[in-house]
DNA sequence: TCAAATATCTAAAACGTTTTAGCAAATTCA
DNA sequence: TGAATTTGCTAAAACGTTTTAGATATTTGA
């Protein structure tokens, strides 16, 4: 068991300052005037005992960590672990870390992951908030610390955001199953008033009014993937009527296939589909499911870059940006009729 | 932009030393003899002034920093996300926080994952390590530090490894299609000589050659999976005798499945499938699709309760603990003529 | 009543860096 | 030749904790 070796030991082996040490590894040799020959001696010595400087230490005096903190809701939900692995990816290229954790969209349990990603100093945060956050995140804002949410926003907080223009893309979903000749469409939501969410009703709402449609609207309380089949099967067996669902995200979809499959639906014959959030299954599925594609690359740029300005203190506008971000309909002709 | 708290604040508020604030901290009042007044006193005040300990100091001064790498090849992989999943809740019952990161499977990158992991001081790793890490898992292990690998192992290292029986799993899973009554059946799997993958293959040869069957192995370039699919579609072609295949991961099936809708192939009328790894894909595919199920669950559990009791230095034993667990054959009819 | 024991608290070093301020020697310049 | 400048380096403080080794005041015991 080798002990770590320190600048000190370095400073004292080759019997020289600390400061000397400290200035070559940190590129600053020229500009204080260090001897080419002493930068080499010094920097040949380090890489052969090996010498790592203690990214602990080093935070410690000069406040930052490089590490940027990312909670997501659920990672091993494909949305987001994609969304997470994109911007780990571009996190690293500008030099920083990522930590994440999953929030399980619990309050408290957030609350408490923000208290120790705070204890532990990260310089930023990209967050998508639960509900019910608004003092803690301003808390962090005001604590110098830049935050930026994404996927969806808290109305009441002035702050940075990239999201998706839910409301005009659950319209253009909407419409999409109107202009294949069904009539009465579901839309099958969880039981929340998270901004994003609302936004989706109010897509599908105007879309349905504008044809002058009724709606049928089903908020699963969502504890997992078997209750919310059974909810759904129910509902569905309250409104015989329905010949279309709009789900509004991808696991309520894979809860709504398991229902029509136990039903012995026939789609796209007897009911036509379409999901919020593209997922691998989609496409592969028998039939395959249309769905709005929500573009991870992209908002893990957004706010990837948004946050790095931020943090350089580039950011020309003081002002909170609000990034909203086209999706795409993924037109899978098989989950619906034409 | 409030600034931070610290100790020194504390103290120096309440006209105390910092001594005694750090033992109340650490719920050594009693053991220190400080007087229930204080306490109270004290705690009541960092109450108020909303004071957290930095643990980057901390860390630096104790040593330890209560953080865990992890690993893994791609968090965006279920199979991996799920792990990952449970790791992390299991790790933060424990007080431990996880780090988490893809490797890509890449050498290089993992080791400068490696060494930031450990310029940051973490206690301990999970990894799932990609090959020719020998020498830097060595060192990891010699510096104090311990270290689990999970999913497959190095062979020229001992150490702590959690990993499922490979061979026998792909044996059952073999002799499965064989006993449905297929006689030429394929094994896809990728083009490396990681153990899990070499295990697997000899589980297939050995139920091939009990029944006197012969071997039809593809190993696939893995890039992405239209790639992956392009190759399985020309191997089909060369080796029409085939009638089922079993692939030796998740998403090698994944792209197995395209080619075979490329090819119009009927399944399991014309071909069976069986795959490594489940997925939730391959259970609402129609026809659902016979996995080997990894118990991620068991994996997490095994993982982490062997590394926090060589954190704890409780670990009984000193030899290297090789953990192997068994994975269950979920047979779903449908992929597969019965 | 006075030494011993106990109760209550603290000074200072240490962890490994960065950075400010400055010193001595060598060189340049007039 | 000697002042001014440049070159090449360093001492020490600071970041926010934990912990060792006491110090002082109070209580106890005979």
């Amino acid at each position: 068991m080798k002990k770590k070796i320190s600048i000190t030991d370095v400073a004292q082996q080759l019997g020289i300052s600390i400061t000397t040490v400290s200035f070559i590894l940190n590129g600053r040799a020229q500009e204080k005037r260090i001897s080419d020959k002493l930068v080499k001696r010094v920097l040949d010595f380090m890489q052969e005992v090996n010498y790592k400087p203690s990214s602990l230490a080093r935070s410690l005096r000069t406040g930052k960590t490089n590490i940027i903190g990312l909670m997501v809701e659920d990672i091993s939900d494909p949305f987001f672990s994609s969304i997470a692995r994109a911007i780990e990816a571009l996190a690293y290229e500008n030099g920083y870390k990522i930590i994440y954790c999953s929030t399980e969209n619990a309050t408290d349990k957030t609350r408490e992951l923000i208290a120790m990603y705070s204890e532990r100093h990260v310089d930023g945060y990209i967050i998508v908030p639960p509900e019910g956050l608004e003092q803690d995140i301003e808390q962090l804002i005001e604590s110098g610390k830049p935050v930026v949410l994404i996927d969806r926003y808290l109305p009441a907080l002035e702050t940075d955001y990239v999201i998706i223009n839910n409301e005009e893309s659950a319209y253009q979903a909407t419409t999409h199953l109107i202009n294949s000749g069904y009539k009465n469409i579901a839309f099958v939501t969880i039981d929340s008033l998270q901004p994003q969410m609302l936004d989706r009703l109010s897509g599908y709402e105007k879309a349905l009014s504008e044809h002058g449609l009724s709606q049928f609207v089903k908020e699963i309380y969502y504890k997992n993937s078997d209750q919310a089949t059974q909810q759904i099967v129910s509902f569905l067996d309250r409104k015989q009527q329905i010949d279309a669902i709009f789900f509004a995200t991808n696991y309520l979809c894979v809860s709504g296939l398991k229902a029509l499959s136990q039903k012995g639906l026939n789609i796209p014959g007897q009911i036509g589909i379409v999901s919020f959030d593209d997922y691998e299954l989609f496409e592969l599925y028998t039939p395959s499911v249309t769905t709005v594609s929500q573009p991870t690359n992209t908002i893990a740029e957004e706010a990837i870059s948004l946050l790095l300005s931020r943090l350089k203190k580039l950011a020309k506008e003081n002002k909170p940006q609000k990034i909203v971000i086209p999706t795409t309909l993924i037109i899978r002709k098989s989950s619906i009729k034409s």
